[in-house]
DNA sequence: AGTATCCTGGAA
DNA sequence: TTCCAGGATACT
């Protein structure tokens, strides 16, 4: 999904919603994002879930892991109302987001004993991954670099990792191998925050110290939103209802709009290819 | 370090 | 008809 702050207001609210429950049924309707065997989960109870990054971690009963990434247009849509149903598409379900599942990208389906989870992905990027005994588990978290929120991520750790790369700064925050789950919205809003130019290369970077609180202070203010909704085909709460931070972005997609600084009009550019947004002047 | 690629659909 | 999109990886 979307980023950090998506994923992790997703873990929150699914936390409150189906740990507890137990899996009673998968229905797979795109076969290749459903890695592993589902008879593995089935009739398992929920744990606990986690984030690592960007992905969700739902730990079932006997060590067995379903591992979520949402990548693009990912989605994960509760809905309790229902028990396990034979037929779901010949019964459409409203949500309070003005929706009704399953839709024209649902993709894969998660019946519980009581409720039912919907993984709708527009663009088919996005997978889940079925792991026992932590193999797949520990193959896809072991590359994955520091958690910006953790207290590890601290301007000492920061500044050694910007210190061995010469490329764009913008480029290095969004490596999930040195900080995980930072993507180009927050990347792009954390070098507003910090005052610095997305271009400039990472080991020229001065503002260290007020980077690493920018990435702190944003990624924060993204799950207190509920996260980032730019799209109604891509990312929102599993309650259906949009976050809100889009409304908070600093640059984010504001191209032609005035700075919330200086007033000078946000800028776009492309680096790597992905949609870079910045202030001109308030941005070096 | 840069580019192509997995997909789909809406906008320009 | 072409371009664009929140991600990540496998290639030159």
């Amino acid at each position: 999904m979307p980023e950090l702050p998506e994923v992790e207001t997703t873990k929150r609210f699914l936390s409150r919603k189906i740990v507890g429950k137990t899996i009673k049924k998968i229905e797979v309707l795109s076969t290749k994002q459903l890695i592993g065997d589902t008879k593995l989960v089935i009739n398992r109870k929920i744990l606990g879930i986690d984030r690592r990054a960007k992905i969700l971690i739902v730990c079932l009963e006997n060590k067995i892991f379903l591992l979520i990434h949402l990548k693009l247009t990912g989605q994960l849509v509760y809905s309790g109302s229902s028990g396990e149903r034979e037929v779901v598409f010949g019964h459409p379900i409203p949500l309070a987001g003005g929706n009704v599942l399953p839709g024209r990208s649902t993709r894969i389906v998660i019946y519980f004993n009581q409720g039912i989870l919907f993984f709708n992905d527009l663009r088919k990027f996005g997978w889940i991954k079925i792991a026992q005994n932590s193999k797949v588990k520990d193959q896809n978290l072991e590359k994955l670099g520091t958690e910006p929120l953790s207290k590890d991520f601290t301007p000492k750790l920061l500044a050694k990792i910007l210190s061995r790369s010469r490329r764009p700064i913008k480029l290095v925050l969004m490596d999930q191998e040195k900080i995980a789950g930072i993507g180009n919205i927050y990347a792009n809003d954390t070098l507003w925050e910090a005052g610095i130019n997305p271009r400039k290369p990472a080991n020229q970077v001065k503002r260290v110290k007020e980077l690493c609180l920018a990435i702190k202070k944003v990624l924060k203010e993204g799950i207190k939103y509920g996260g980032s909704s730019t799209d109604d085909e891509a990312y929102i709460k599993p309650d259906g209802t949009p976050g809100q931070y889009q409304y908070q972005a600093r640059v984010y997609q504001r191209d032609g709009q005035p700075c919330r600084q200086c007033g000078t009009l946000i800028q776009r550019t492309k680096i790597s290819n992905r949609g870079t947004f910045f202030c001109p002047k308030c941005q070096k």
